[in-house]
RNA sequence: GGGGACGUAGCUCAGUUGGUUAGAGCGCUGCCCUGUCACGGCAGAGGUCGCGGGUUCGAGCCCCGUCGUCCCCGCCA
């Protein structure tokens, strides 16, 4: 291959295959670029070497050839120090053109790439890209590492259907209609969930698959239509189990891309995640955020405009360096704008010292910012930023106590990501340093849907409630303070994987359902194939499922899934290279039994 | 469904306050070149300024609509 090719290859007869990558014609000798899968190797054609010569003329970039040579070590001085072959070189004694390229709309061999809408209906030329062909051996090296690391601890790898019926992820289904049975559809999973919890109660008691998940909801830079989760499930768990095991793989599957793991992952409930950074994924890479609820006195609060019930929160973005006044008011201009009329306002902290009065209460949030990060004092170039509640509390607030704590953790990340190269908290080490994950558990069982006015499952209606909030008669009576058995793995502010402890009971799940709004006849319905299983001999058991293109996409260093996704799909779920969605031909609508309607 | 950014040569982009024939780099084509490696030199080709409409004596530039790509909110674990 010859990205292998080193100095003490040198003498070897050699036979390379691969593509054109430059071409440097000196008119009577000629260097090609040769490129394969591991690399590039310089080829020298001498115009003494008639035939390959002329093949080697008429060569363009993207060709595909084969060259016959021998290995020589480069003379003095002509070495490339910035290729890994550059010691050396191919004295070519034959050379083929197996074929021809058209000119490329923009050439693999670029440092400047293309915009994302051609890369896309050309992918294959951009998959040639020596990034894109790295991130796809990382990702092939990542789902290596990961299986072998799941089957040495024991797990079987099953396969589920993708054809089956809608699974109650909560998502929009993409459905397939049937041919034989007239108006009925399959829907493709949304996850394995129901056949991995089924596989449990089949007595494997360690099943994964690298499953391939359809959602059809909007996309994101992280989110595709079609995904690859990490799913797995196991008998008889504790939690800590399953976080061994999500943190073993993890850890093979980061040292597969030579980053060193330690374990335990921290662990915090779902309320300090939010009472701590306001999100239910924090990114640690992050200073947290700290409540000054006690050091904004009634008194301060009342001269201050603030109001008294409510938390006052605060947070330093370190290292932004010192702003002068007008960049500074400019900036709480800024988020002013940004907090709309949502009742929140910024605390100026440079100005309040200015004041005799408010002084004091300056250097006490100082300090109580400083000693959050466990340093003596805080220098003038970080980032103070003070937000409370103004008099008069909006209505929103009445039902989602927390949503102060979201703000202000989304105002948190937005300042973190603009000052992200002054801060340098997320510039790449290359270690494990670069990685923070975290466990969040304790997540609550339901959520408020304001819209239709219900309890929704905020996991999936299998998840197993805390024994005590079942106990306490809340899954009736006070249903926002059930806590699931359910936990997220974090990492850097992405949700890499979340899972739970299912319940194993019928009683119990029937339970569940009906406190979901379902009747016994709709739970009947939709799970009674399940709820049945349930009842001959259902094992305790409990599982994860990972984003795999999410850790790769990371790993990668990348910012959108597309990177290491090798056919992956626009923001509105087209695919530019084959073209798809199209319309279906009316004798393919004829056998489904489907007729089309525009809507207008 | 909503908000934002972008759309000019094959690619990356510039294009002033609306003014003559729309530019650059790379790529491409031809010729020259035996030590280049982002080779170099000379010459050349290449444009529906995303699309449609409007304003104007005149539109790449202003207005309206529309299409596409990306990012975010909603939605989605």
């Amino acid at each position: 291959m010859c990205g292998e090719l080193r100095a003490e290859d040198a003498g070897q007869d050699v036979v390379l295959m691969g593509w054109v990558n430059r071409r440097r014609d000196h008119g009577g000798l000629i260097f090609l670029d040769l490129r394969d899968r591991s690399g590039i190797a310089q080829i020298v054609v001498d115009e003494k070497v008639t035939a390959a010569h002329a093949k080697a003329d008429a060569a363009r970039p993207e060709f595909v050839i084969a060259v016959k040579g021998r290995v020589r070590r480069r003379g003095a001085g002509l070495d490339n120090p910035n290729m890994p072959t550059g010691e050396i070189e191919v004295v070519a004694s034959k050379l083929l053109l197996l074929n021809d390229a058209r000119t490329p709309p923009f050439s693999p061999a670029e440092d400047a790439i293309a915009n994302e809408e051609v890369r896309l209906k050309y992918r294959y030329l951009d998959l040639r890209r020596t990034e894109m062909q790295a991130n796809f051996a990382l990702r092939s090296r990542v789902a290596m590492a990961i299986r072998n690391y799941l089957v040495s601890e024991g797990f079987l790898e099953i396969e589920t259907p993708f054809m089956t019926r809608s699974t109650p992820e909560g998502a929009r289904d993409y459905l397939v209609p049937s041919r034989v049975h007239p108006g009925n559809f399959y829907a493709l999973p949304q996850s394995p969930q129901i056949f991995k919890q089924i596989l449990m109660v089949s007595g494997f008691d360690r099943y994964f698959q690298i499953a391939r998940c359809f959602r059809d909801e909007d996309l994101r830079a992280d989110r595709q239509p079609e995904f690859t989760q990490i799913d797995l499930e196991m008998s008889f768990p504790q939690m800590d189990n399953i976080f061994r095991v999500a943190e073993g793989f993890l850890t093979a599957a980061f040292a597969a891309a030579g980053i060193a793991l330690t374990t335990p992952f921290v662990h915090m409930t779902y309320d300090e995640a939010i009472k701590n950074y306001g999100i239910d994924k924090p990114d640690m890479r992050l200073p947290a955020m700290v409540s000054l609820s006690d050091i904004l006195t009634p008194e301060l609060r009342t001269a201050l405009k603030i109001e008294q019930s409510l938390p006052v929160l605060g947070f330093v973005i370190p290292n932004v360096g010192e702003l002068s006044g007008t960049a500074r008011k400019s900036l709480l201009g800024e988020v002013r704008a940004g907090f709309g009329d949502c009742g929140l306002d910024l605390l100026d902290v440079v100005r309040l010292r200015t004041n005799a009065t408010f002084a004091p209460l300056a250097d006490a949030i100082s300090a109580a910012l400083a000693a959050s990060l466990g340093v003596p004092a805080l220098s003038a170039a970080d980032l103070i930023t003070v937000v409370t509640p103004k008099l008069g509390t909006p209505a929103m607030w009445n039902y989602d106590p927390q949503w102060i704590y979201k703000r202000v953790g989304a105002l948190r990340l937005e300042l973190g990501a603009k000052f992200a190269d002054k801060h340098g908290l997320f510039a790449k080490t290359g270690t494990a340093a670069d990685f923070k994950f975290a466990w969040v558990t304790d997540f609550p069982m339901y959520e408020w849907n304001e819209e239709t006015k219900t309890w929704d499952a905020a996991h999936h209606p299998f998840t197993s409630p805390h024994e005590d909030d079942i106990q306490a008669g809340r899954l009736t009576t006070d249903k926002g303070a059930v806590r699931a058995l359910a936990y997220d793995v974090v990492l850097n502010g992405n949700e890499l994987g979340s899972g739970s402890i299912r319940i194993h009971r019928k009683d119990v799940q029937a339970e569940i359902f009906r406190s979901l709004g379902m009747t016994d006849e709709e739970a009947h319905e939709r799970f009674g194939f399940f709820l049945d299983a349930l009842e001959y001999g259902t094992p305790p058991h409990g599982g994860i499922a990972l984003g795999l293109d999410r850790i790769v996409m990371i790993l990668a260093g990348a910012t959108s899934l597309r990177e290491v996704i090798a056919f992956p799909k626009t923001a509105r779920a087209i695919d530019l290279m084959v073209d798809a969605p199209t319309p279906a031909t009316p004798q393919q609508l004829r056998e489904l039994h489907l007729r089309t309607v525009t809507r207008t």
